[in-house]
DNA sequence: TATTGTTATACTCTATAACTATA
DNA sequence: TATAGTTATAGAGTATAACAATA
């Protein structure tokens, strides 16, 4: 009769040789998070150079294509809360990688814009990121490439 | 002539009606974090019956599928720092959801094993997880989901 | 000498409440 | 009344250094 913690096995405390992951490696959440965590590894060591988070990358590549976007658009498109980004636009402003203008229509918001040193950064910067694209899916097909970012964006679009 | 910091256009301050994201959407690393981000938000809703996070639900996996599992063994697998498991070990311990045992084969080390609570436990999460897996793989086809976990796999292993 | 588990601690990331100025 | 931007602050997550016990 055993107790009620009482682990399963009475032949009790094995070693683990060779950890089983097939489990967790079944999950589709594990798998992505794990991938996401890969590419950021290597993404971090590329844009070291530049001084550049994936976050910050993120929103300087946004003001590239959307020049005037706002704070809050950018908040609404990377799922960023307003008072996390205030210290990152400032320390950008504060780079001289972009400015604020106001707005054309509305009074309380700002238009962000980039500077020319920060156009020529994201030049060098967007060049970086596609030849880290091709490293990190070296091992898949450019069709599978393709495939995988088409699967992706069904899960979370 | 402009000053070395005026941004592009000289018209100026335009306003940004639709965010355009497709740069962002080309990139594999954007797509991968957006996704895993998305499955974990609705991970967190479906297990918060049991007060697991994703990584509680993880390390209490791999000792359901490894009895007798160490720390150490959990950290390399699960990339977590020696340091930071060992409160979540302890709040599992008190929950009475593991046990810690003597390595058989090492002083030093401690096997980790399920209590038959924690085996409960994990038996009705590990079946949430399945039916979590169908649901946010809802919109691809069992071929698709299989694929996708194949890719992933093929970029962080 | 190297490793497991641990404590203490610092740094980053994310979240909430409340304020201001404009709409 | 509602929204854009901001401040202050709290909490969660992740990082390094150093120690005791054992290999």
């Amino acid at each position: 009769m055993s107790a009620a913690n009482t682990p399963r096995g009475a032949a009790a405390a094995p070693a683990v040789d060779k950890v089983d992951t097939s489990y967790l490696e079944s999950l589709l959440g594990y798998n992505a998070r794990r991938a996401a965590l890969a590419v950021i590894e290597v993404f971090l060591e590329r844009m070291a150079v530049y001084d550049l988070r994936p976050v910050d990358f993120s929103v300087l590549s946004l003001i590239t294509h959307n020049p005037g976007i706002t704070s809050r658009q950018l908040c609404t498109t990377l799922g960023i809360l307003p008072p996390n980004l205030v210290g990152m636009i400032n320390a950008l402003e504060k780079r001289e990688l972009i400015v604020r203008r106001p707005h054309p229509r509305d009074g309380r918001a700002m238009g962000l814009h980039l500077t020319q040193a920060g156009q020529k950064l994201m030049r060098d910067a967007e060049r970086t990121a596609a030849g880290l694209e091709t490293e990190v899916a070296g091992r898949l097909s450019p069709t599978e490439a393709k495939t995988l970012i088409r699967l992706l964006k069904k899960i979370y679009l």
